[in-house]
DNA sequence: GCGACAG
DNA sequence: ATCTTGTCGC
């Protein structure tokens, strides 16, 4: 456990924070996890969307077993195993990864995005759903209001409002990835929803493929 | 010291 | 994460 707080803050020195998406990335994927109630069965779902045409390419879904338990501010070494097998069964080589969870919003600045992302050298940025580190105000009501994720003078993320009347998202940097184009583009791939359209397909297909693979 | 605590 | 029905609202 203190090991891997060792190789946390060994791998991020690694960590590169400035951005390297392109103006308008194309491949977007979205990854995701799914446990089982009473095992320590899991899958991991890689969705990719084409933003130029909002069309998904292609998906992935990978069995496997956690061993490592949850710890707060440990996630990514319960998570990041599974998927980089997913994400390495891709055909395609995404422009950027969202991932569900933070970046560096983090008690050690160095969350399941970032180390993702210093893994696989790809832009990453996370989006969380509940609060973690760093404080805030309420956002506004409409779409696209959003505060500033904040611990003492830094500002760590954004609090983003997706829909109007719901509640806000957790948006923080992962890896050569901007904040401002991480929100931006949380938007962008939220139009009805409060998650990113990758987020929630991911979700969905690893969850149905840990159902299956239950009964069937 | 006592809670709180991504998924 | 996961366990879970109905229910209020557009």
């Amino acid at each position: 456990m203190a090991e891997a707080e060792r190789i946390q803050e060994q791998l991020r020195q690694r960590l590169d924070l400035h951005n390297h998406l392109p103006a308008a990335p194309r491949l977007v994927a979205g990854v995701d996890v799914s446990y089982d109630k009473t095992s320590q069965r899991v899958t991991a779902a890689a969705v990719v969307f084409d933003l130029a045409t909002g069309v998904e390419v292609e998906s992935v879904v990978v069995p496997g077993e956690v061993t490592f338990p949850y710890v707060p501010g440990l996630l990514a070494f319960r998570e990041v195993p599974i998927l980089l097998a997913a994400l390495d069964r891709l055909a395609a080589r995404p422009d950027l990864v969202v991932c569900d969870g933070y970046g560096i919003a983090h008690p050690r600045r160095f969350g399941l995005a970032c180390h993702l992302g210093v893994v696989t050298g790809l832009p990453t940025f996370g989006v969380a759903k509940t609060p973690f580190v760093a404080g805030y105000d309420e956002p506004g009501e409409c779409r696209g209001d959003w505060s500033p994720l904040r611990a003492g003078d830094e500002v760590l993320g954004r609090v983003l409002r997706t829909q109007t009347g719901v509640k806000p998202v957790f948006v923080s940097v992962g890896h050569r990835t901007a904040l401002d184009q991480a929100a931006s583009l949380t938007l962008d791939l939220s139009p009805h929803y409060r998650l990113p359209e990758v987020i929630r397909r991911a979700d969905f297909l690893s969850r149905e493929a840990l159902r299956h693979s239950q009964l069937g």
